[in-house]
DNA sequence: GTCTATACTTTGATAGAC
DNA sequence: GTCTATCAAAGTATAGAC
């Protein structure tokens, strides 16, 4: 009984907490929508704190939120695609279950990173590089995977690259529609084009 | 002669002048990443023009921007496919030419309404009804000329949808890498989805 | 390490002279 | 319709007590 619940809203130490108080803000609101006072009002933490874990400021918040947020949602796509009998079916999920995801959250929660890594592409190199490398992290597992299903590397690598390209354009015109009729074309170009590979 | 050379940078009046200016800034670094006094002295004019022009301040502005420079787009890479012999000539120009102007651009001018969609998605609603109806309309527009090369409509827009997803995610991937890895594979599935629904 | 108070800058927006 | 001056609020960042 020596723990004490002296923060209400979220577990976890108070640095772990900015991070995915900022992370929740970054997927709605972009970075440069993000304000840092809204970050520490969210976390509830106290403003000096955020400067003594992110001596950096709002570009080490940033560069770690990034690479946090990029591989949690790695893991929960990989898991998808693991869980599913066939290689097919995982890419069938992840369309289905993004578009699920969407409805259910009032088309907040797509990718964490979009958003931002446009907003930093041509105004924050050390940022950019940051979601440079999120996503080749990404399409590095989602190639792995192909591979795996007997498809050759570099025909792999396209493939992989093509399928995350689908998922977040998807998400752009979900988002701005309000409707998931771009995941469900997206998901059905995807799996034609993973059956196609499979045959070559 | 009677014409005065008031302004050097830009041709058009100051309202035209602002709205071109806003789009540039606007797809470097986005809606809240730009500043009204940005926008001011990039297109030389006085800080109460802006106003004058645009009563409804920022979002006005923001407004007439994502519609101007939609339909702007629009009729650029419409005036692609047209040119091209046929659709799937006209597929392959629109990718590998969005490859070639981001590379020329350092990565800078890709899709002028994207960041701004992803921003204003969920912070934004009127801002984000203007995204929603410049994807429709590219849409639109894309299934009739699939249409026009004889499929079917409710493929003709499913199609539409994929193709305008590619090329939205495509950009995604793309500014971040800092690589036309992303237009070149999202190309290449794009066209393959064109081919398959040509042939049904 | 926690927390408060504050410095400094930039933001969107307005008023009013011309 | 042009332009300057200015406002209140929000932005990031820092200092220093505890």
């Amino acid at each position: 009984m020596t723990e004490s619940p002296a923060r209400p809203t979220k577990a976890g130490g108070t640095k772990e907490r900015i991070l995915d108080t900022t992370a929740e803000l970054f997927r709605r609101y972009g970075y440069t929508g993000t304000g840092l006072k809204q970050v520490v009002a969210d976390a509830n933490a106290p403003f000096g704190s955020l400067y003594h874990h992110f001596p950096g400021g709002k570009q080490q918040l940033g560069g770690e939120v990034i690479r946090r947020a990029g591989a949690m949602y790695y893991e929960l796509v990989a898991g998808v695609i693991d869980a599913a009998p066939d290689i097919v079916a995982g890419i069938r999920d992840t369309f289905g279950g993004a578009a699920e995801v969407l409805r259910a959250t009032d088309y907040v929660d797509a990718c964490p990173i979009e958003t931002v890594a446009l907003e930093v592409a041509s105004s924050n190199e050390p940022l950019r590089q940051a979601t440079a490398e999120v996503f080749e992290q990404w399409i590095t597992g989602a190639a792995a995977r192909f591979e795996a299903a007997g498809i050759d590397a570099p025909a792999a690598r396209e493939l992989a690259v093509a399928i995350i390209t689908l998922l977040e354009g998807a998400f752009v015109l979900a988002r701005a529609s309000r409707t998931t009729e771009a995941l469900d074309a997206a998901g059905a170009v995807a799996i034609a084009a993973v059956e196609t590979a499979l045959r070559a």
